[in-house]
RNA sequence: GGUUCCGUAGCUCAGUUGGAUAGAGCAACAGCCUUCUAAGCUGUGGGUCGCGCGUUCGAGUCGCGCCGGAAUCACCA
């Protein structure tokens, strides 16, 4: 419609002004909610042309366009804007169309699909998930729902981070105080058990180091020489060394978190195609890097230590291999990004990363490029704000990490009560209700985190417990869960709609505002997609419930006694109900059909 | 100190490529269930869009400078 609106607005111009006037010129947009009219043409741009004052240049565009275009019913001329009517009878059509075609859903499909990679979630094995994980992972998924519903080609991917010191600690600590407590055992989620003994050791270690200053020793040095920070680094050298028995119960170990990590992925809902693992990755960075020093892409210092100089980049200069010859985390990303490459031939390859990593990604990214790999320009680092408490960031030393297990069970937990409480569900069987309570709990808990533009640091009130009024999951559950109502109640009645006999009925003000709301859905995905902005759709949704709510309220459907205007707001309500599923869909949130 | 990001109502957040009188929710107060689900709907109050200058017919939005906050600048990950 705009663009066609466009072309008559230009062919006026040409008619009343004799000029050629370039698109840009032309800025067409929604007229805003408290004027009369559906699209607006901003006249300013226009008045070297006419020559004539804002308001005469609008009525004289005005008056040609509405003489050759039959769908404009009226026009209204406010300051230097042209208001322009669309007939109730066009948007009727249009909704026709619509609801008998039932392509909204992928009026947002691209053209050229491309293959992306998205890695999300990255765990490391000696903690379990918390907020932040929680954050990342559903956006990450809903990354991939979304780029898979514009026709993309999309990987889920994680990379884990399985190897290293922190894991080290948690074996030695287990070793050493668990007396071979197992998740079996203990009764323990495994990643919640392996977490456990790496508090434990951090605790002891912690007390050595205080132990040694007491005697005089700088913290610096006493860190380095307590006996359990050694004992982890041999544990580390044995690992690389392959020594049997370390990597035993670091398998073992790994299998009890990775159990553990299933089950929470499994709660909320997200998977993944392929897992990488750092210790399989990291070699391969580390060949790469040596054999770029024989290129000269890279240098090596006097303690033969390796490094990267990126200051033509207008970066620093990057540290790639120790100089004992390990790998650091950049090795690694270095040898994953190939390893992706090689296996999947990426487009494009989403990090999604917290933004406290954006300079590793741009110096990922450089290195890359460095090294000759052109594809390095596909790479993406979707950064994304921390989760914040009220008194700051989230301090696992003291103790206010909010765990990713307590918080989904804790929101499961409070949809159950809410729902008892408002006792809509007494003849549904326990179970039934359990997937129900299950359903608003974590749709709360995922429109709470998806509504907000990723880009920012967002806050995370413990105290406050996520609500279930206003904008949230729940509301816009609801809004479903009405609609299927009515639904349920014409079957009852016998009562059938049929999207080909939408005719012209008179339609009321809320019904337009549904259509063209519904009009807007391919464009919110595409949107979303391109700015990776899983909370554009989370507000069109909320958006379209709010007004359909209204809707609801002030009109009856099943007991309208006019069949047309019976049938157009049946198939308005149903395509309202399919656009909201599907958009919640794609943040990853499934809809009850009671609740 | 360098770089990057952020600052909108008491709180949590929206705000399209610059467009008209800056919007929601929560919290507070006042209403609406004999009717398709009241997890809803309606109304009231609440703002120096951090501050200043500039570009423009027009700035919450773009540029520059301050103020405030965050992240990062490791032979950590």
């Amino acid at each position: 419609m705009e663009s066609v609106l466009k072309g008559k607005i230009k062919e006026a111009v040409k008619v009343l002004y004799n000029s050629e006037v370039t698109d840009d010129l032309i800025q067409v947009q929604e007229t805003r909610k408290d004027f009369k009219g559906d699209f607006t043409l901003v006249v300013f741009p226009l008045l070297r042309f006419s020559k004539n004052t804002p308001e005469k240049t609008g009525e004289s565009i005005g008056n040609q366009i509405i003489s050759t275009f039959p769908a404009i019913s009226g026009f209204n001329v406010i300051k230097g804007f042209l208001n322009l009517e669309i007939s109730d009878a066009w948007w009727i059509d249009y909704f026709r169309k619509m609801a008998s075609e039932r392509d909204f859903l992928n009026k947002c499909r691209v053209n050229n699909p491309e293959t992306i990679l998205v890695e999300y979630s990255s765990p490391n094995t000696n903690k379990p998930l918390h907020l932040g994980h929680i954050r990342n992972n559903l956006l990450g998924f809903s990354l991939y729902r979304i780029l898979s519903a514009c026709g993309h080609k999309v990987i889920k991917t994680n990379i884990v981070n399985d190897r290293g010191i922190h894991i080290c600690k948690s074996m030695l600590a287990w070793k050493k105080y668990g007396k071979g407590e197992t998740p079996q055992t203990s009764g323990l989620k495994g990643d919640h058990l392996v977490g456990k003994y790496y508090v434990l050791f951090e605790k002891e270690y912690k007390l050595q180091v205080q132990d040694f200053m007491n005697k005089g020793m700088a913290e610096a040095e006493a860190r380095n020489a307590a006996p359990l920070m050694k004992e982890a680094r041999e544990m580390l050298l044995k690992w690389e060394a392959d020594d049997r028995e370390v990597v035993n119960l670091w398998k073992m170990m790994n299998s009890w978190v990775y159990a553990g990590f299933d089950e929470t992925y499994r709660m909320l809902g997200v998977d993944f195609d392929k897992i990488y693992y750092e210790s399989e990755t990291y070699k391969t960075g580390r060949d790469v890097v040596i054999s770029a020093i024989a290129d000269n892409i890279l240098y090596r210092n006097g303690d033969s230590s390796v490094w990267a100089d990126l200051s033509s980049e207008g970066l620093d200069q990057k540290l790639l291999l120790r100089s004992d010859g390990t790998a650091v985390y950049m090795t690694q990303d270095i040898g994953t990004a190939i390893a992706r490459q090689n296996d999947y031939g990426f487009n494009k390859c989403i990090y999604v990363v917290g933004n406290e990593q954006n300079y590793h990604f741009q110096v990922l990214k450089a290195v890359l490029k460095k090294m000759g790999y052109s594809w390095a320009d596909g790479l993406i680092h979707f950064s994304y704000g921390m989760v914040e408490l009220p008194e700051g960031k989230m301090k696992s030393r003291e103790g206010t990490v909010v765990d990713a297990d307590d918080l989904i069970e804790e929101m499961k937990l409070t949809a159950r009560e809410v729902s008892l409480e408002l006792g809509k569900l007494s003849d549904y069987s326990d179970e039934d209700k359990e997937d129900i309570f299950r359903k608003i709990g974590l749709g709360a808990l995922k429109y709470f985190i998806l509504k907000v533009d990723p880009r920012k640091n967002m806050t995370f009130n413990p105290a406050e417990s996520i609500d279930f009024n206003g904008n949230t999951g729940p509301f816009i559950q609801y809004t479903y869960a009405r609609i299927k109502s009515v639904f349920r109640k014409a079957e009852q009645m016998g009562i059938i709609s049929n999207p080909s006999l939408i005719t012209k009925v008179k339609a009321e003000s809320k019904e337009i505002v549904l259509i063209k709301l519904l009009r807007k859905y391919s464009e919110a995905v595409s949107e979303a997609a391109a700015g990776y902005t899983p909370a554009l759709i989370a507000n069109y949704c909320y958006v379209l419930s709010k007004e359909y709510n209204q809707f609801y309220h002030d009109y009856s459907i099943l007991g309208e006694d006019d069949p047309a205007i019976r049938n157009f707001r049946m198939e308005l309500s149903k395509v309202v109900s399919e656009v909201i599923f599907s958009a919640m869909n794609l943040l990853g949130i499934e809809m009850p059909e009671r609740m």
